[in-house]
RNA sequence: CGGGGCGUAGCGCAGCCUGGUAGCGCACCUGCCUUGGGCGCAGGGGGUCGUGUGUUCGAAUCACACCGCCCCGACCA
């Protein structure tokens, strides 16, 4: 793959993250198939590490994996009826099969709930089948207008959990608990700081009584929705008759929640990190932790270097670059914007004095380190790196984070703002959950990201636009 | 779907206005040389010029139609 510049972020922020991705030959489009794309080896690499700690703590919180069909009667859609609504216009649908027309078409699944609500109205006549937890790794098609690597794409992949209780109270912890999950990996495994809330009504998932979310700030200070969990009350339970009898022996619907990410949160994890010179990962999220460039000139030079960087590449467990007819110089800026954490340089000048040149990704910092120190410095280093990452993003989320006591300021905060130009900016403003409101904030293509679940800030006060009493300040923000 | 732009080698482009049988950079292959931040030199391979129809002795170039893609707006994890 040709190695061509990466477009500065002050110069072309959508335009920079797109170089970032090509050029770190993480995906590219699809080209044949309109709004899809092919996550390449690179950047499913690091899906599979992201799949790993989710999995992990799904399975830690009780859940099984199972896996129901891509297609899914056109009619089940239509069951629920603000589900439907909101999802007909992005359906795929099957209409020809086997050569002939279908008696009813299938629509390419845009979601799960419909389909796991038909079998879990056979799997569930008891409060003793409860609760199921299950969760489903699948891919979806959402037919998308305007896509983006990763951020956007008519086909993508993700998981998402679906369960079902005998009470409120406790499908409400169930969506609270995953919410934390997500946090939590997005935290400590992305070192992506986001804020815990709660959507606005007219942002909530269509068919959910309550949407919850983990909203991330970008780079360009946009927000990107990064996980959501949501309270499906008894909505899919009446469209598709899931009932059960209770210890009491009354026949109740069951309470639902459902909650997804997706291969967003790599183009996440890229806004978040990356720099002009291409990609950055946090170390715990990097398929290669280190690579060690040799270097040498003559034959005789080369053998004993080859041969010393594959003893302390064995020890250390990182990757020699050994590929012939490729300067050092080539090597460095090739590992650089695949976003490698740690690169080592072995030379002779090395081999003479017993250390090895080491360089950080993230600073650009470069130290000589005797080889004997190697083993415990590189685990060292990927740590201090993975903290110092989440530290600069979170510091830059507090940086652009601003209070707003009325339309006005939201919006002269926000008009110049766009994915290109960046300067985006959490706003917080005491604002109504009422569509009518969030209306207003669209007007200037903005949105209400989430009523955070922990006020940070100054508790009640009047809305922006009615002057009704709220409880706490909400997240405006533009979004991708 | 509305507005704008673009289809010429794997990628990025020039050539088109003024018709004469296709070129540049990168990448790729071979050899030599080099190697502490994108080495250099020499040689080489690769194109139904998006598709179709028309005009013409002759079309990448002119005309018409179609197809596709990208950007900007209205929907969205």
């Amino acid at each position: 793959m040709p190695e061509s510049p990466i477009t500065p972020r002050s110069q072309d922020f959508a335009a920079w993250y797109q170089d970032v991705v090509l050029q770190g030959d993480m995906a590219e489009p699809a080209e044949v198939v309109k709004g899809c794309m092919v996550i390449k080896a690179n950047g499913y690499a690091i899906w599979e590490l992201i799949q790993r700690q989710l999995d992990d703590r799904f399975k830690a919180t009780g859940h099984q994996n199972v896996y129901f069909p891509l297609l899914i009667p056109q009619s089940f859609l239509h069951k629920e009826a603000e589900h439907v609504e909101g999802f007909s216009p992005e359906l795929a649908v099957v209409t020809i099969a086997g050569g002939k027309e279908l008696e009813e078409p299938y629509v390419i699944r845009p979601t799960s709930e419909t389909i796991i609500g038909h079998f879990f109205s056979k799997w569930i006549q008891s409060y003793r089948d409860l609760p199921v937890l299950l969760n489903q790794w699948a891919n979806i098609i959402r037919w998308e207008l305007r896509t983006r690597l990763f951020l956007r794409t008519t086909e993508f992949l993700w998981q998402e959990g679906h369960t079902a209780h005998s009470t409120h109270e406790e499908a409400m912890a169930e969506v609270l608990r995953m919410l934390d999950v997500y946090a939590q990996v997005a935290e400590d495994e992305m070192a992506m700081p986001v804020i815990k809330g709660a959507k606005t009504q007219s942002e909530k998932f269509a068919g959910a009584v309550r949407t919850y979310a983990i909203e991330a700030m970008m780079q360009n200070g946009l927000a990107l929705q990064s996980g959501t969990s949501h309270d499906l009350g008894q909505n899919f339970g009446r469209a598709f008759d899931v009932k059960f009898q209770s210890k009491e022996g009354q026949l109740e619907y069951v309470w639902q929640t459902s909650w997804g990410v997706s291969t967003r949160l790599i183009g996440g994890l890229i806004m978040s990190h990356s720099d002009d010179k291409g990609l950055v990962l946090p170390p715990r999220l990097a398929p290669v932790k280190s690579v060690l460039v040799p270097i040498y000139r003559k034959d005789d030079e080369k053998a004993r270097v080859l041969e010393a960087a594959e003893r302390i590449a064995r020890d250390i467990g990182a990757k020699v670059d050994d590929r012939e007819g490729q300067s050092p110089g080539a090597k460095f800026f090739h590992w650089e914007r695949r976003g490698v954490p740690i690169v080592l340089e072995l030379g002779p000048r090395d081999l003479a004095s017993n250390n090895v040149v080491l360089k950080r990704r993230d600073t650009g910092v470069k130290e000589t380190v005797p080889q004997a120190d190697l083993a415990a410095r590189i685990p060292d280093t990927l740590d201090r790196m993975q903290k110092d990452l989440y530290n600069a993003a979170k510091q830059r989320l507090k940086d652009n984070t601003v209070l707003a006591n009325s339309i006005g300021e939201v919006e002269a905060i926000l008009r110049d703002v766009t994915a290109e130009k960046g300067g985006g900016k959490f706003v917080m403003a005491h604002m109504k959950d009422d569509p009518a409101c969030d209306a207003r904030i669209k007007e200037f293509k903005a949105t209400v990201r989430c009523i955070p679940l922990v006020d940070e800030f100054d508790g009640a006060g009047k809305c922006i636009l009615t002057g009704e009493p709220v409880d706490r300040r909400v997240v405006i923000a533009k979004a991708y």
